[in-house]
DNA sequence: TTTATTTGCTACAACGTTGTAGTTATATTT
DNA sequence: AAATATAACTACAACGTTGTAGCAAATAAA
């Protein structure tokens, strides 16, 4: 059913109804009550190629982010699509899994137009900005949230990582932790700088000396995650604290711990940025950082309509920060 | 950078360009990489839009789902996505929210020719589905995954809900329960329906009178979801398991234990459908029933795509079964 | 040498919209 | 009554592709 099709039933042409559709103020109400009727009545939709070819506007934005199982970019996706729905806007997912090639062919597939907008959360291992410049090049709005890329400017949406990390790392230390190992996300990511920061600021504060052993890094093979935080955990001098930049590493220092016998929070301390929602019933329960993920979620695509429909985007800032929460649990108390 | 344009530089004519493009028989070799040369010097990319406009093809499908905080649902994208970012397609992502309403505005929204095809696990509260046969009388490729609708023909990619389900209410038998309470997610579901089937096959066989009281619905508020199992867990009679057709039944049942100082397994018994990561964390460790979520949505997606480019669509059949695994943890263990 | 075939290209219509410009008929102003 | 303005509609080009039909020139067959 095209517009044609729907003017010839009507006896009219078919830019009367089209403009009678998009309630022109050129046509009669007499008129559009009619169109609108036989519209209905035929299901007369819309052709979404032919209107975004015409009129350049896809009503459609691109989320890229490393992956969805999880419980920070679920929540995220949530927070955008609540407000896409809204707004009638489409939602295309792209996930890198934390790979830079992919990120690349992605930001690639979204330069002819395809999409309004883009939001994205690069990847750990994007140590490149170049196509995330290009893209940028090319005029396309563009958010970025939770892990962004300082060097480009535009608005970005993140969680205060530094504070969060300080504060957690003087919590530790308040309960008695003085060796205290951080499991960091990447060395690419602002994100991991900031948390490490954090982390570095307060051992400087309470006099404690930094020693690099106790600086761990992600790899992509969960198998390899598992011997680092083993092997870091079996010295003889081994940290009585773990402060994990991410839930997968927590959960394997959790399971590490039981191989190893080490009783949390007894001989082993861990922390974590999480947004688990099972993170109570942990034997004993996680204390976490928790991120506002829907929050961050909805205010990003948010910014990101203000920037397509150009309203309101003046007052845009380059940095939108929403808090994390440090929640105390059993599995930090000093006993 | 548009074709035409591209053309003007090259000296040809646009058609000729068009066709160097897409590898016709009718142009030179010479002429082909002359064309193919300066398209990637001057970064040209099909427009999407005239593309779809003209030959009716989108490489877009459209995943409709309840949820994406969910530990099913995730690693089900997973799947479909890495085999869409296989074969060059788009993923268009919708939530219904388990909301019926918003589910027939998406399949409206998908009526239009906006995607190749449609991958959907239906909502709770569905119970009709005439927006979902005219999705199909559309002749848009469907497949359900899942939560499925037996009375519409077409592929299914489920996994085998009855036996699992007869089997694990058996393991709860066999492990000295005899009030074995089961929370379901649905009235609708046929999923909900092959569930409690199994958990009354189970019933019977073992001669154990089957009691109303001990069935109980999922609700859409969670705090109603708490009173619920706090009402159940409260009874001078309370059940000696709880069965949770849906994770988060689970989790409550373990938090609501928490708070009604009942001991998991020795007081209660809790076993559950989950792919939870961290069910090896929790106290106890949670007997599930474990999905094979990633494969069901590689599964799904495979299928969808035989639809779509009308390959070996023949040998297709109604139902593809992938199965769960019940993994037996501490939760359901007799003391 | 004339005719038929192949090669390599160009012209153009169509996909379904939408906005601009143009055309009537009617109402309002001078 | 003539000039002007308004209302309600139509015609049509353009958005960027792609396939079909057409057209020269070169090659092969008669």
């Amino acid at each position: 059913m095209t517009i044609k099709e729907l003017a010839k039933e009507l006896n009219l042409s078919f830019s009367t109804v089209s403009k009678a559709l998009r309630d022109s103020h050129e046509i009669s109400d007499k008129t559009k009550q009619t169109v609108l009727g036989k519209a209905k009545e035929l299901n007369y939709q819309v052709n979404p190629f032919a209107s975004s070819l015409r009129n350049q506007k896809t009503k459609t934005i691109a989320v890229v982010i490393p992956e969805v199982v999880n419980d920070f970019f679920g929540p995220v996706i949530n927070g955008i699509e609540s407000i896409a729905q809204e707004k009638g806007y489409h939602v295309l997912i792209y996930l890198t899994h934390e790979d830079l090639q992919k990120e690349i062919n992605i930001t690639r597939l979204l330069q002819n137009g395809r999409v309004d907008g883009v939001m994205i959360s690069i990847s750990a291992q994007t140590d490149e900005i170049k196509h995330l410049e290009t893209l940028k090049e090319k005029g396309i709005p563009m958010v970025f949230f939770d892990r962004v890329v300082s060097e480009i400017s535009g608005p970005k949406v993140i969680t205060n990582d530094f504070r969060s990390s300080f504060q957690a790392t003087e919590h530790l230390i308040e309960n008695g932790c003085r060796k205290i190992a951080f499991l960091s996300i990447s060395k690419n990511l602002s994100i991991s700088d900031k948390r490490t920061q954090g982390y570095l600021e307060a051992l400087k504060k309470h006099n404690i000396a930094f020693d690099n052993d106790l600086l761990q890094f992600y790899d992509i093979n969960n198998s390899t995650n598992f011997e680092i935080v083993k092997k870091l955990l079996s010295k003889s001098d081994r940290p009585d604290a773990i402060f994990a930049s991410v839930e997968n590493l927590a959960i394997l220092s959790y399971e590490v711990s039981k191989v190893l016998n080490l009783r949390i929070p007894e001989d082993i301390k861990i922390l974590c940025f999480s947004n688990l929602k099972t993170v109570n019933l942990l034997n004993p329960p996680m204390t976490t950082i928790t991120q506002p993920a829907f929050e961050i979620g909805r205010e990003s695509a948010d910014i990101l309509f203000k920037l397509i429909e150009k309203k309101g985007e003046h007052f845009l800032k380059e940095n939108t920060v929403i808090d994390s929460e440090l929640i105390i649990r059993d599995s930090t108390i000093a006993i």
